[in-house]
DNA sequence: ATAATACATGAGTATCTGTTCAGGCGTTAT
DNA sequence: ATAACGCCTGAACAGATACTCATGTATTAT
């Protein structure tokens, strides 16, 4: 039986784009906090606003593109709608940057 | 005896900086690959730049960053540089979000 | 010493990103 | 119907980012 040194190779570029592309939901100041609200609660564009100290307009540019990566999910209430966090996983691997971050 | 709804607050403005500034290091797609490369074995520049496909110049860059936040070491040997990752939960944070987006 | 190799660095540049602003759309109140 | 409210959207712009190119710095070979 031989053994061979298993020579693995790095990610191709497609998945590395996607993996990036992940990545970035979280990569900005404004949206780690908007995704720590809501990792609380759902929570409407308004409260956000508030909470974040960012216009509702800022507010609902980062929630479509949170949108359109399938990370967060709107229901709309009356005039109002609230976002929630979609995956668990999502959740957990944002929740696992926040703690590495905090400890050191 | 007042029922006050508890208001969580979201990340403060100085911990969410430093949590996005964490992902940044994993939102482009060079430097996933880079990484993926570096999860695997220690390497020289050369080595990663022949595997990402950007030139030695631009692995540098990246890699300059990448030890400004604390993530990799260099250790040289001769003419070569060699790269790790420091963290065993960097490393970790940095598998998940890559098993996150392989299974979808 | 001189050249070659491997990597680092700064400047310059094209592209990307986050924000604001102005206006639009759907829902509710009057 | 009309106004008010809550949110969305596209355009425009400032700042950030990733890359290339030219050059610099260690280290090794000749």
């Amino acid at each position: 039986m031989t053994v061979t040194k298993q020579l693995h190779p790095a990610l191709d570029e497609h998945t590395a784009a996607h993996v990036a592309e992940l990545f970035r939901a979280f990569s900005d100041t404004s949206r780690v906090r908007l995704l720590s609200a809501l990792s609380r609660q759902e929570t409407n564009v308004g409260t956000l606003a508030e909470m974040i100290e960012i216009s509702e307009s800022a507010v609902s540019h980062h929630l479509r593109g949170l949108r359109q990566m399938g990370l967060v999910i709107a229901r709309r209430r009356g005039k109002e709608v609230f976002y929630r966090i979609v995956d668990k996983h999502i959740l957990t691997l944002f929740e696992q940057g926040v703690r590495h971050v905090r400890q050191e």
